[in-house]
DNA sequence: CCCGCATATGCGTATGGGCGCATATAGGAG
DNA sequence: CTCCTATATGCGCCCATACGCATATGCGGG
């Protein structure tokens, strides 16, 4: 439901993560690792708690998983997400 | 910030006083008390975490303080917080 | 001034969540 | 079979946070 949603969003790292597959493509954890700054267990976790929030599904691609954004998400979900994830959006574009 | 947000709003009870502050009415602490089933600290400290994430603001009225959502909130910050709350009022609907 | 209602807060405690480290598992290459 | 890369997970530790209880504070009434 909403609020393990937004448990799962409360996070810097995930959020980040979060913000990486907004562009609705596919990325293994090796480069989002990099691009969150983050270890590999931790980066690992997090994206454990992201899926099991039901935001992004995981696919087995020989030795990498991608990950991605879950296509199925209910539509007042996603619209919730997306809106999230507009405000750091236009942080980014006010500090600009 | 956002994260601030989030984190505030990724608990029930804060959650639920959102909702009932929703109406963008003034609602004291003893009747968000009762809506919440919550004790007096328990709900004083979580509209604490709301206050100082920016999401509402009090006012000092006789002996009550009148909570309301914080009308300057940022127009991307206000949005979210209403994608959010939609949330579950769509799946009370559903469950109708 | 004293009392009672409404609200905030200090304190001690318990629980949850994140982290690092080490290790397990999975798949490809030689 | 062995090795290497990529990913997941068990374990123990630590810190943040929520809670209850008691107490402080603010405000109005008598």
């Amino acid at each position: 439901m909403i609020l393990t949603v937004l448990n799962a969003l409360s996070e810097p790292t995930r959020l980040n993560a979060m913000h990486v597959l907004a562009d609705h493509g596919e990325h293994c954890v090796c480069e989002l690792m990099e691009r969150c700054s983050a270890t590999q267990s931790r980066m690992s976790r997090h994206m454990g708690v992201l899926k099991s929030a039901g935001l992004v599904i995981d696919r087995r691609d020989a030795q990498w998983v991608r990950y991605r954004i879950n296509p199925d998400l209910p539509a007042d979900v996603a619209a919730a997400v997306e809106a999230i994830l507009a405000c750091r959006r236009n942080q980014e574009r006010k500090a600009a």
